[in-house]
DNA sequence: ATCGGAAAAT
DNA sequence: ATTTTCCGAT
């Protein structure tokens, strides 16, 4: 039946992407695992073990941990999702500009064509004082 | 801790 | 296409 796919894959969190997770634990301001530092896009995890449990339970992948994790993370790099902020321990980056560029149709539509959909659907963004 | 290749899983 | 799993190198 049509639906039954979708309903058992979002039972077992299976079509939440791990940027849309972080975002939405965020934007609720999760406080234990993960929180925003002082630089604006920037976050630190302050758990990644307890991170990467939650992140397992949404995807029903009970064995996730941090290296696992954090090789996800990596390969946002590439995709100009995130980048790391070297030196600092855990500490990662939003590219939101790239992200805010997207979901401006008024900017030229000629940029790398990077981001998905589902921006809208984040708990809280852009993150509360981000320049538009 | 962090990186990125390779392969498997979804 | 986006992870998950595994792991050697830095």
């Amino acid at each position: 039946r049509r639906g039954e796919r979708e309903r058992v894959e979002r039972d077992r969190g299976g079509g939440v992407q791990l940027w849309h997770f972080l975002l939405e634990l965020l934007g609720r301001g999760e406080g234990g695992a993960i929180g925003w530092s002082d630089q604006w896009g920037e976050f630190v995890i302050r758990d990644p073990e307890r991170l990467a449990q939650l992140w397992g339970e949404r995807k029903g992948k009970p064995h996730m941990n941090y290296d696992k994790l954090s090789r996800a993370l990596r390969y946002y790099y590439n995709k100009r999702i995130l980048h790391k902020t070297k030196g600092k321990r855990f500490t990662y980056k939003f590219n939101f500009s790239k992200l805010v560029l997207v979901n401006y149709p008024t900017v030229p539509h000629s940029l790398p064509p990077v981001l998905p959909h589902a921006l809208p659907h984040c708990a809280s963004f852009p993150p509360p004082s981000f320049p538009i």
